[in-house]
Order: structure tokens, then sequence, then C-alpha cells
DNA sequence: ATGTTTATGTAGCGAGTGCTACAAAGACTT
DNA sequence: AAGTCTTTGTAGCACTCGCTACATAAACAT
């Protein structure tokens, strides 16, 4: 077994479970193998999470690219309303739980947090800006200014004020200055 | 010694080292006492944390009304950077590096966790409503707007986007719909 | 065939976890 | 003064944590 065989086993249950409960024993378990198996192919606890986040970041990245339908949004509110509405999708879950967790983790420096918490914003910026309206006047700094207000939005959703970022994406027009 | 005495004195050890190093033992250490005075305090730990986050909450709303300066903003950008600006200061990054762990754990449905949160977000989405423009078509909706995108852009910011939030609020006018 | 590298199991260490049992001192009541 | 209630200290239990020492078997190299 190599790092590449446990890796996917490794993020399904991290995705399951969350990096609370990412301790070697309960890893090893869900990945058929032992805590003493995952330091020898890993080195340390540390650079296994690295590792894990990194590879969950690509997947994630993955998985957004099969959700990329080929139709266009024409306005930015449908825009904005389709990615809440993909993110609501029950297959999306575990990962925006996770999400959280990561930003917490960046927040304290924990470090490969930054790292892959970077990259899944980078990501996420640019399939962003390939699906801005087609007429859009400013199609990248309105992927950066979407963005914001998406992220907004689920966080409020998670910590239900759902209503409040609902009402407020309807209080306003999205558009450019 | 009491539980009101203790918390103040266990808020700044969670402030500045996070919960995820909230154990019991370092606790009481931070607070003069003992584990042993804890657990007698507060029956458990899931309640210490819970009155703990809850005690947070509140010297939080305190220190935004500390905060709030007696002149007016004149338009949402005003605003928006205001808040944004204050965030940054030095003296708030403790609260918002708990505030992440705050909405990772509300994600997760550790218990305490989103009420604490859900108290935190309703507290600032009065204090906006009071901080918008003086003319403003629609303070109401307008604060539920900005929040969105305040608490977007803060996320932005704490995993190395600061840049990418922005971008964004300068893309955007911010009016109403 | 012999030696070396790679992969794996078993056992355990030292530190930390939340929490409890027991005891005792002090304050307070009657 | 005797008894009760509140507060605190000391020890410890059962458990989990990341990690390591040691042994062994299989694969591979010479």
């Amino acid at each position: 077994m190599s790092k590449e065989t446990l890796l996917p086993l490794l993020a399904a249950y991290v995705l399951n479970h969350g990096l609370g409960e990412a301790s070697l024993r309960p890893l090893a378990k869900a990945a058929g193998t032992s805590d003493r198996m995952l330091i020898y192919h890993f080195d340390n606890k540390e650079t296994l999470i690295a590792d894990l986040l990194a590879y969950i970041a690509e997947i994630y990245a993955q998985s957004l690219d099969a959700a990329m339908g080929d139709e266009r949004a024409q306005t930015r509110q449908q825009v904005v309303a389709r990615i809440l509405a993909k993110s609501a999708d029950e297959q999306m879950k575990p990962f925006l739980t996770l999400w959280w967790e990561i930003v917490a983790g960046s927040a304290r420096g924990v470090p490969g947090y930054r790292e892959a918490a970077e990259a899944v914003m980078a990501q996420l910026l640019g399939w962003l800006e390939g699906q801005m309206p087609a007429g859009d006047p400013d199609p990248a700094g309105g992927a950066r200014y979407l963005l914001t207000l998406i992220e907004g939005a689920q966080m409020l959703g998670v910590v239900g004020h759902a209503r409040t970022a609902r009402e407020g994406l309807l209080a306003s027009d999205l558009n450019p200055a």
C-alpha cells in the first residue's frame, strides 16, 4: 500500500468526520492500515495532513470541473443563485463543513492549512470567472466580487443566518461600479 | 472564586490560544485554579465552553458598542471600509481568529457553537444597521448585504486572499437593487 | 546463496485528556 | 458546641495522543 492508495481513503474519512477527529488510529482504521504505517509513509502527522489537504483541494477542483454545466448564466444574480444551489447539494456538504475547519486552521496559522485554503480559493475564483455572464463588463473584478459575496453567504448559512444572506443578496443589484 | 470571576480569565486564555488548546488543565492554570475546580463550577467541559462562548459574545458586543464612533458614514463604501479597517486593528485579531473556530464548530454541529455564532452575527447585524448612511434607501436590507460582503472579505483575508476581496469590493458600487 | 532494502506487525512509552473518589478545612446554621 | 454545607487539595483512573523500538518476513541485488 502506497501513499497514493491511502490518500483517497483518508480523504473520505476526513470529509465525513472532520479534522478534529483525524487522529492517527482512526485514520489508519478507515484506510485499512495501522498508525504505524501512516507514520512510515508520511513521516509524521503534520505532513500527512498537509498532503491530505492538498489532495482534497485537488479532488475538489475536479468535482468543480465536473459540475461545470455548459450553459452560461445570463446575469450575475443567476451566477450566484446557481452556485449557492450547487453548494446546498448534499454531495457538497462534506467539502463545505471541512472548508470552515481549514479556514479556522488558516486563521490560527496551523501548518499547511493556509496553503490548502489559498489553493482552493484560487481554484474557485478561476472557475467563477469562467461562469460569468457572456456580456459582463468586468468578468475578472465581478468574479472577485461575487466570490466575496458567495463566501459570506455560505458562512452566514453555516451559523444559522442563511436568511440574512438571502435578504442581503435580494437587496442589491450586484452590478459593477 | 466564582464563575463570574473565572470567565474573564478563561476568555482571555481562549482568545489568545484558541479553542483547540482549551483543555481543562491549561484553562485552569490560566485562571489560577485547578481542573478539579473548573468541573466543580461548570459541571463538565461542554457547559464550560458554552458559558465561555456566551460570555465572549457578550464582551464582543460591548467592544463593538465602545468602538461605535459618533460620526455617521456617508456611503456604503465608507461603512465597509471603516469596518474592515477596524477589524484589521491588532486589538480585534484575537476575536477574529476565534471567530473562525466558532464558525467551524458551528458547521460541524459542536454543541454550543452555533448558538454563540448566531448571537454574534445578530449583534453585528444590529450594529451594522445603526452604521448605515443617513439617507440610505434600504438600511435593513443594506446592512444584511454589507454583512455578507464584509464577512466574505474577512474570510478571504484570513486565507491569504485579502487582495481578491479588495479588488472585488472596488469592482462594485454596493448600491441597492 | 548472501546481504540489503522495503514493508509490516506487536508492544509500549511518556504525555495529555475529561473526570471522579476521598478527604479535609472553613464558613454557616441551629 | 455540634452538625451541615461550601469550597478546595491530592491522587488517580481509564483512555487517547503522536511516535518509536524491535522484530520479522518478503522482495530484490550482487
